[in-house]
DNA sequence: AATGAATGAGACTTCATTCAT
DNA sequence: TATGAATGAAGTCTCATTCAT
């Protein structure tokens, strides 16, 4: 990718050190993990063949292999990269512990729902495509983060009251499952019937996890088998 | 494929109505059908080889096309047969549609996760694993299928006034995710370390899902985003 | 392969002979042979695998080796049966030697063309379509008949002064490759758009056949090369 | 392949011009298709297995398809190749039109005869054996271009009176047929017991396709079933 | 004798990885 | 260091042949 011999120089000075060489060797880590990227975003993680992701960065296939041991372990670097890139921005969003847990929650379920539906093949790569064992490990360490991140706002809302007890760490997973499916499931056979569409998709989901981090008035679990039919909620 | 004609005899016998070898037949076929679900289970999709396959159930490789016209054709039997299972014990459970909602998602909900819990490995490949677009088909018909059924639920319970009401689609379908990702997602690191251990992540689970599809008091969707739109400040 | 035990029976004589057994037993191989031919017939050489043949038949696979060794075996038969049904007919129709040879050999063209013409798919592959080398054997016996029967006819010319003396051997040889060619090849393409259709084939191959054994006035073979030798310059 | 835009730099350098790798790459392509068509000429068409082609060039079968997308197109590049080759000397034989057509005939079919007894299996191989649906389009391009060439020939020496009218088409293909087989067909068992051998066999071929294109006196088709012997020519 | 399921070698093709230039 | 041709293991599928029933 980076040629050596300079054809402009005449005098070729067998440099040795990282000034420039460093930056230009992280550039071009870089250039190929864009490509990688690039080519799940346009045809999915079985498309990300070495040779297409190598051609992708304008490179040989054989450089690919001077910056990275394998193929997984660059495909494991997008995501990483994307993983962190979705994780700062739950962060962000999530940040401001003076905020009511509910609203910080809605906050991060919207930003990612927005971001997925700008980008679903590349989301379902991230989130539900098949891949390597090496792969895999990645994929439930993001999903492990975001996980966190949102139980932490949750233990945050039953500290202060706001929310009722509840399961932490399984609500938290279940509301990153409910966000994968409700956005990633229904792309694939186009979800453009519903009226108010991607909108619509959106706000149903923000309700839908809400709702499910709220407990109503008996916060026992017992209540999902409640003792005559709920008529009273008619 | 067998001529019925046969010049030299008066009697046309049927060759074989297939008494007994049409029983064979289906035997032999049902044992691909376990290996490869077996080898699934083992080890993932991605194991789940032609040669793998055969070898688990004993046989040539040849012999898999004895009985599959192609490799996909064998797998997605695997998971059509899955799928099929799976629907009839939710609609088992679900299908008293006398009761209320609430419980018969409930009880669909337990009854899923207890499946789960008993076969990850497995469970992922039908979930989340990465497929040929002839199983991704397959995938995407079971998750429509199993939305369907919860949104059938959800809409008698609203129907019945028992639910607020809610966005059926998208709420079916994060119900899907939900159970998906709280039951796959924290199984490949082991879950044991948990108090309760499987017990309570499907107590939380279900109280999780049950709260999803409760308005609490204000069903409004407004309520979700407190006073100015957070999600997109990163 | 001739069995001892009859069901039907209940005294189990070992029967030694060929009463009707061998009638049976030929009417088996002559089905198959016909099977084999018809599956060329109708869909050329590379068709014609065991299991389609035997399909064709109405026999099991297994039941195409209890009557030949191979495949090949079956085929050679198939290939054998034809050209001594076309010798026969080349035979006939030349068979009188009192007639002068230029009408027998017109007669010969004329008949094989049109049985290729009425079946062209099996006289493809009788005639150039690829082969075990076993096969090719047949197909190569085949035409060396053929080329001696016309090789017979273009003596008896010859000896009785009708034909000017040629190359009898090679001219025979021509004179096959000149039918088949003639024949076989036009067909691929489609022969439709000439006028007079098949007729004017028939018509224009023997007339092309007749004047090529008949040396218009300088039988002399140097004729052929008027002065100097001009072949090789390219 | 090779992305032509660099961001880093502003002069803008196509990687690589191919200056000597195109050469290699060339090279590299030439040397499969020697190693194919020599798999041919030495145990024909059935033999040439990718493996063995690969084997025969010495590189590893994946090298193949650095260079064929598959393995038909690599026969059939060979089939193009040499019928280029026959088709540039056939029209440089025949190409001086200000000689006689009997001549330029007799030129055409001495130049494939000496070239096809100079390399029989491969000729065979050409001519007829058996071939994917692929190949065989090539093998019938071949023969078409080829008849055509004759054809042109036989037209011109019809225009210029020098040979009584003929069906030209049927001749042409005629031609082509009678030379294939009298050079194949007698290759395969050996042909070697003729007084004369090879000569002997292009001489009589050439002599009897000048006849075959020369009409005695009555180019009349009836006259095939003369009135009675043809006394006259004795 | 027939059956037809099973066999397993072998064909084509893909692609992550290596290495001479 | 980059290149990209070469590698070769592995995968899917076909089909002539065998053999228990």
């Amino acid at each position: 990718m980076q040629q050596t011999v300079k054809r402009d120089s005449l005098l070729v000075v067998p440099y040795r050190s990282t000034p420039r060489t460093e930056a230009r060797r992280q550039a071009a880590r870089a250039r190929l993990i864009d490509a990688a990227e690039a080519q799940m975003a346009a045809d999915g993680y079985a498309s990300a063949s070495v040779a297409a992701v190598a051609d992708r960065a304008g490179v040989a296939t054989g450089t690919v292999y001077r910056h990275f041991a394998a193929k997984a372990e660059l495909l494991a670097e997008v995501y990483r990269r994307r993983a962190a890139d979705e994780l700062a921005l739950a962060r962000g969003v999530t940040g401001d512990r003076r905020r009511p847990a509910r609203e910080r929650i809605a906050a991060a379920v919207e930003a990612f729902a927005r971001r997925a539906l700008a980008g679903p093949v590349l989301a379902r790569a991230m989130i539900a495509e098949p891949v390597d064992p090496e792969l895999e490990r990645e994929r439930a360490a993001f999903r492990r983060a975001y996980r966190d991140v949102l139980a932490g706002v949750l233990e945050d809302g039953v500290a202060a009251g706001e929310l009722a007890p509840l399961d932490v760490p399984t609500a938290a997973a279940a509301l990153v499952g409910a966000i994968g499916e409700a956005l990633v499931g229904p792309l694939s056979p186009g979800h453009g019937g519903r009226p108010g569409g991607e909108e619509a998709l959106v706000l149903g989901l923000v309700h839908f996890c809400l709702n499910a981090i709220t407990t109503p008035e008996a916060p026992n679990v017992d209540d999902r088998v409640p003792r005559r039919s709920d008529a009273s909620h008619a």
